[in-house]
Order: structure tokens, then C-alpha cells, then sequence
DNA sequence: GCACAAATGAAAATGATTTTCATTTCCATG
DNA sequence: CATGGAAATGAAAATCATTTTCATTTGTGC
């Protein structure tokens, strides 16, 4: 079940910042690791139910992954570098609950990203 | 150099939210127009550079584009049925503003979504 | 009509991602 | 040590959105 190859974790690690699967399978090669670009997207993916990993997508609409820390947050994302910061989502939590509350919904879950230009850009 | 085709526009407005190019095409298709997928991609990513037009990354990397200045406006969606809500998003409006600002970001925008259970489920 | 530029679209190319499927690696049990 | 089944692996094929190519059509001024 678990997928969560520790060899393509550690790349993911080491690419610093964000990295597609192709890069990460590109570095593991350059770096002399033999594996199939099969396993790199699996073990990606299962990264990322794990939650361990971060998943975006590029401008260019290609999945970047990076590291995460546990807790729960939210990006504000560079549409120019790409640079991402993470942001402090109080506000959101609440407005999600409410929002299901008045309408009855249980088991709430939410997605929010924020995006823009950075001032280098 | 305009290509942004009044048939293609025309169409994203009447699809209302966002579409996909494959799904304006579709919906070009249906409605019995002759046109083809090449010029509706030209003509969405025309109306990108006029800025006439927003565009977005579905989950799945595939691009969404909706009228720029279109009422803007968040869902609430059950996990089990699929059923859809429309919510009032003042909370996230401010709180992307505030966090753009913040980190000296501009030309934000911002996507939100909130699902669970609703009450029939 | 004629020339010439812009627009169109079918088909091929591209590139990321997923699927298939045969093979290999693990692991528990006898 | 087998050995048998489950999980993992990866090469190759399939998928699918998007872009490129290129031959054809359309539009516009002369
Ligand atoms: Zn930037
Ligand atoms: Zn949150
Ligand atoms: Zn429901
Ligand atoms: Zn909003």
C-alpha cells in the first residue's frame, strides 16, 4: 500500500523548493539511482496522500511537489517565480465552518490557494 | 493578431463559471457550430492576452477560463451526492487581500472551494 | 479578377501522466 | 532451504490536453 519510495522522498529533499516528477526522476538518474519514472510518479503520489508532500501546478499546468510540514496552511503562490509562501488561513478555517454550518454539512474539507504577482516580479 | 473569435467568447459566457477549451469546443460542437478545437484554443488564449479572459488550473492540470469580471463566487459541495452550493465568500475575499498585501504580492487572485457531507447524505 | 495577408482547421507532434502487464522482490509459512 | 502468493517495479503502450505544421480558405484593398 504504502508507496512512499524513501529514495524518491529523499531527492524530493534535496531538490529543495519545489521539483516535478520528471525532475525528480532526472536527478535520481544523473545521481546514478536506478528507477523507473513509473515509481517516481507512484511514490509522488502516494507522498501525497500521505501528506507528506505538497502538490501544485505549475503555470505550464505540470504537478510540482515539495516537502510539507504537518500543519495545516495555505500558499500564496508567484504566477511569475513560482516563489511560495506560506500563509496563516485563521480567517479561512472559520469562514469554511460557518459556511457548512448554516447549510448542514458535516466532515468539512476545503481548498484555497492564493495567487499573484511577488514584488520581484 | 485579434483572434479572439466573438463565437468562442460568446460561448464561455453562456457556459458560465469556468470551461475548459475542450468543453467550450464541446459545447460549440452541440450547439451545432462549425468550428475547430485548434481555433478555440487560439481564441481563448487571445482573449488571455487581451486580458478579456481569466485563466486557471483544474486540479487535474487542465486550463479553466472565465470571463474576467464575471460575479465571483465560491461552491459548497457534497462528497456523496454532489450537490452544489453556492456561498457568500466576503471572509476569503478579505483574507486573500489582507495576505497578498501582506507579503507584497499584486494581481491576486484566489480559488476556494469547501466540501463534505450534506445533510441528505 | 488579383495579390497578399490573416484566419482556419485537420492532422501530426509534443509532453506529462496513467495504465498495462510481465517480471522481480519480499515475506511468511512449512 | 523451498515455495507460493502479495506487493513493488519498470518498460512500453495508451491517454489526453495542448501546440505546431501546413495546406486551404477567407477577407480586403486595388
Ligand atoms: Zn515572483
Ligand atoms: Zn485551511
Ligand atoms: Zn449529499
Ligand atoms: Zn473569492
Amino acid at each position: 500500500m504504502s508507496r512512499s519510495n524513501p529514495r524518491v522522498l529523499s531527492t524530493l529533499e534535496r531538490a529543495g523548493g519545489f521539483a516535478s516528477a520528471q525532475e525528480v526522476y532526472r536527478l535520481m538518474q544523473r545521481e546514478g539511482e536506478s528507477i523507473g519514472l513509473t515509481t517516481v510518479y507512484r511514490a509522488l503520489q502516494s507522498l501525497v496522500n500521505d501528506k507528506i508532500v505538497d502538490v501544485l501546478r505549475r503555470d505550464d499546468g505540470e504537478a510540482i511537489y515539495r516537502l510539507c510540514g504537518e500543519a495545516h496552511h495555505h500558499h500564496l503562490v508567484c504566477k511569475g517565480c513560482g516563489d511560495t509562501v506560506e500563509i496563516e488561513g485563521g480567517a479561512i478555517e472559520k469562514w469554511a465552518k460557518s459556511m457548512a454550518e448554516e447549510h448542514g454539512f458535516r466532515e468539512v474539507g476545503h481548498t484555497a490557494e492564493v495567487f499573484g504577482l511577488c514584488s520581484k516580479c
